[in-house]
RNA sequence: GGAGAGGUGUCCGAGCGGUCGAAGGAGCGCGCCUGGAAAGCGCGUGUACGUUCUGCGUACCGAGGGUUCGAAUCCCUCCCUCUCCGCCA
């Protein structure tokens, strides 16, 4: 949610910066509801007032033993007024609420403008993308080869499409790169362990940002109040700090879960539908960063720096891509996408995206903190990253790592995670 | 699933249907005291919106309805927390 205050005095400004980002901003629409507002409620508070006088009177002159009869008509008729203009502003209010929290952050001023992510800037590169000496597979061909590590078909039959099974050393793989990827976050990162629930309410999703307007990308939960699988641990991590004042001491609060996560994917028939990049459900580690506002530039740095740290100790060739305006998250000020090479695909994709929302999360989830130099509770700034997801870690992984005969080489950093083997084999 | 208790400001905690934005305490801020500090004492300390803005008005005591001229206080529904019993990984 943005700020009430600045879109009311500054509506052209924020016009102009969502235009940065494909959205168009209805000024027409926000002044007709922001005057039609401000004289309902002048209305409704001027009869209010008048009825709190007249009520203040009828108890003086009960209590001065006068008969109140007369007066009580009075009130009839203002009570009446007063009704439907409290109805009227209730409707408006509504409509502002729902106006206001449909509107997305806010661009960074230095986010580039572009449409989709055939517009985002490259930043920089990491390693180089192996030479086989033979064609690479990708990690469907890979996976089936061995022993049916990644089974595709038993999980359509088990659930539906975008499924996965894993077996054996390859299902020990994506263990192993989750324990890692903690591991690192929590003894090198300085980030807190959290274990959160994977089924939230609405509240939460819309604190951070998916309700109400991404209903459709969620798993809902047939149950007595309105429950949803977490798209991301992005939600129940953040909304940790929900309604909460948090003491300057308490800055900046850092970190680390691994949950599933589980996505519709309404409106992605078609796109990736072979392998593991697109899922329904998937592991990822996410990183959450609370931090003071002056900090959450420089946190956005660091968090990003963190999840480089995972492809780096797993020598994964990666890029550093800067979302352009149009292809922005919701919630998001500025994205950095990380994107590692994937020899079945001869491409960059992504595996990791990292967010500042700056206060757009906290205002919506009543997130503060007590500045010490104003004593006043403010809005805290909220990051949000992967690091990473993990499924697609282990695709790049296999693809990156395989050998000529289609087994798969365990990287460095894995081997104490996998109980001795050092190569995955059909064997 | 059954029985009970409760949800009030940054925190704890009072609150006969009108004089309650809300006692008291803690915390915090300023001042006094002190060589300095602690203790002690004094004063101050919510948010949002509107406005004819050194002021005034309106709203907010879990959420939403209702009763009433008037509700933090009464009634209903819902949500949440806690205690006991049952069941259970």
């Amino acid at each position: 949610m943005l700020d009430p205050k600045t879109v009311r005095s500054e509506p052209e400004t924020i016009a102009e910066r969502l235009a940065v980002r494909g959205y168009r901003f209805d000024l027409e629409t926000f002044r007709r509801l922001e005057d039609r507002r401000r004289s309902l409620q002048v209305q409704t508070e001027e009869l209010q007032s008048e009825q709190n006088r007249r009520s203040k009177s009828i108890g003086k002159a009960k209590a001065a033993g006068e008969d109140i009869q007369p007066l009580l008509q009075e009130v009839e008729d203002l009570k009446r007024r007063k009704g439907e203009a409290e109805e009227a502003l209730r409707d408006l209010q509504h409509e502002m609420t729902d106006f206001l929290s449909a509107i997305p952050n806010i661009p960074a001023e230095t986010v580039p403008e572009g449409e989709d992510d055939s517009d985002n800037v490259e930043l920089r590169r990491w390693g180089t993308p192996p030479a086989f000496e033979f064609e690479a597979r990708d990690h469907v061909s890979l996976g089936e080869a061995l022993n049916h590590g990644l089974d595709f078909d038993r999980a359509s039959h088990l659930a539906q499409s975008r499924f996965a099974v894993m077996r054996g050393p390859v299902a020990r793989l994506h263990r192993a790169l989750t324990q890692f990827m903690m591991d690192t976050h929590t003894a090198e990162h300085g980030y807190a362990e959290v274990y959160v629930p994977y089924i939230v309410n609405a509240d939460a999703l819309y604190g951070t940002g998916q309700l109400p307007k991404f209903e459709d990308d969620l798993f809902k939960v047939e149950a007595e109040r309105d429950l949803y699988l977490i798209p991301t641990a992005e939600v129940p991590v953040t909304n940790l700090v929900g309604d909460a004042i948090l003491a300057d001491a308490e800055l900046p609060l850092k970190m680390v879960s691994h949950t599933p996560c589980f996505r519709s994917e309404a409106g992605s028939y078609g796109r990736d539908t072979r392998g593991m990049i697109r899922q329904h459900q998937f592991d990822k580690v996410e990183l959450i960063h609370v931090v003071r506002p002056e900090e959450s530039e420089a946190a956005l740095e660091e968090l990003t720096g963190n999840a480089e740290t995972i492809l780096k100790k797993l020598d994964l060739p990666y890029r550093v891509v800067e979302l352009c305006g149009g292809d922005l998250g919701f919630a998001a000020t500025r994205t950095l996408d990380l994107e590692v090479w994937l020899p079945g695909q001869d491409q960059y994709r992504e595996i990791s995206s990292c967010s500042n929302t700056r206060d757009f999360q906290a205002r919506r989830m009543h997130a503060r903190w007590k500045n010490p130099e104003t004593g006043k509770n403010e809005y805290v700034h909220t990051l949000n990253g992967s690091a990473l997801a993990v499924g697609r870690t282990l695709i790049a992984v296999m693809e990156n790592y395989q050998q000529a005969d289609g087994s798969i080489v365990v990287p460095d950093a894995l081997k104490p995670y996998m109980g001795g083997v050092e190569r995955l084999t059909s064997q």
